[in-house]
DNA sequence: TTGAACTTTCAGAATCTTTTGAAAGTTGAG
DNA sequence: CTCAACTTTCAAAAGATTCTGAAAGTTCAA
């Protein structure tokens, strides 16, 4: 079945752009309302939100304040109204770069601490060359993961790139060279 | 509490990377028997993996049917076994870009065509100019979409990267780069 | 301070995902 | 062919996640 009003249309692309978000682990919903605020242009209420989206009340104040913690959408104020309203982030290099940034955080803290740890401990325990191979294993495991954070990180160090200005791509690939190979250098 | 054993070392390491793994959008089994069988060096077979990783055979079946739909682990055949064994992809390249270029795969069918569905009716069926410059942000989105096609595909296009090299990086900063400013020309 | 307008919270319902355990299926040796 | 060894499949259980609807909380105008 075909959309044919202008309602059925934002919807269509709303769940197009709401797939997208849920394979990158996020909640569909976050995807859905986003798009809807973003093609919008203006503040939307979240009464209005939720009769356009068909979601609830609660759903709706759940999705807002996490759309507002990943900086996705912001509240605005207007004056003289009594609800809140809310409209979306456009800049999508702000966006992109606060959910990769979270990811390499995660990356960065937990996980080379646990690694580290198995290692160490492997070190101790184990003896003969098949345990000792095994150390090297996980070492190039956590060294992947340097390289991978040493990657990203440049990624973000470059902020002013612009995906519209294709120009700056060149700006990105240099730095994230200088980078890798400046950390390759000191170790 | 510290873990003393080598074989708990081998599950903390195998936890750690299994919630990575989860954090990108896949089962924590996935990593971490991916994990067992990367630090192991050698093949497995599935009973082995079962009770390193306390999985049930089922658990074990369906998640080494996916590792291998993914191609980050293959069967081995011993001769002389009658089971089968396992063992790890360790060419970490060939394992992220096998998992992004699925991922593009998604955003260029099925997400693209829908946009472009929605933007058909909007342009119809929309008078004034809040409609026309709703039109134009949904254009702006597929753009968007289409850039990052671009730079997702450039990244698969520099098969040879290794991640072990720094020194290649600079072959992918060149390549995501004249393939992005290339594109642009003919738009 | 009160009441209306709105938002947040949260227990329970609904839904989706993953695991288990056992039955059914497959394979190869003898 | 038959049996034993192994693997896959699948229904039901367990576990997570997300949503609803209503109660509680907040805020502001009067």
């Amino acid at each position: 079945m075909e959309p044919t009003t202008e309602n059925e249309a934002e919807l269509l692309a709303a769940d197009a752009i709401g797939d997208v978000i849920e394979h990158w682990g996020f909640r569909k919903a976050l995807g859905r309302t986003w798009t809807v605020l973003y093609l919008d242009g203006g503040a939307l209420g979240a009464a209005e939100l939720g009769e356009r989206l068909q979601m609830s009340a609660g759903a709706m104040s759940t999705t807002l304040t996490e759309l507002q913690r990943w900086a996705v959408v912001r509240k605005v104020w207007i004056p003289g109204e009594r609800r809140d309203f809310f409209e979306a982030e456009t800049d999508f290099w702000k966006m992109i770069s606060r959910v990769v940034h979270e990811r390499e955080r995660f990356l960065a803290g937990s996980v080379r601490e646990r690694l580290g740890r198995a290692q160490a401990v492997l070190r101790k325990t184990s003896t003969g060359a098949a345990a000792r191979a095994r150390v090297e294993r996980l070492g190039r495991l956590m060294a992947f993961a340097t390289m991978a954070e040493t990657v990203i990180e440049s990624f973000l160090a470059s902020r002013r790139v612009d995906f519209g200005e294709f120009g700056n791509l060149l700006a990105l690939g240099r730095q994230v060279t200088a980078a890798a190979v400046g950390k390759a250098r000191k170790s």
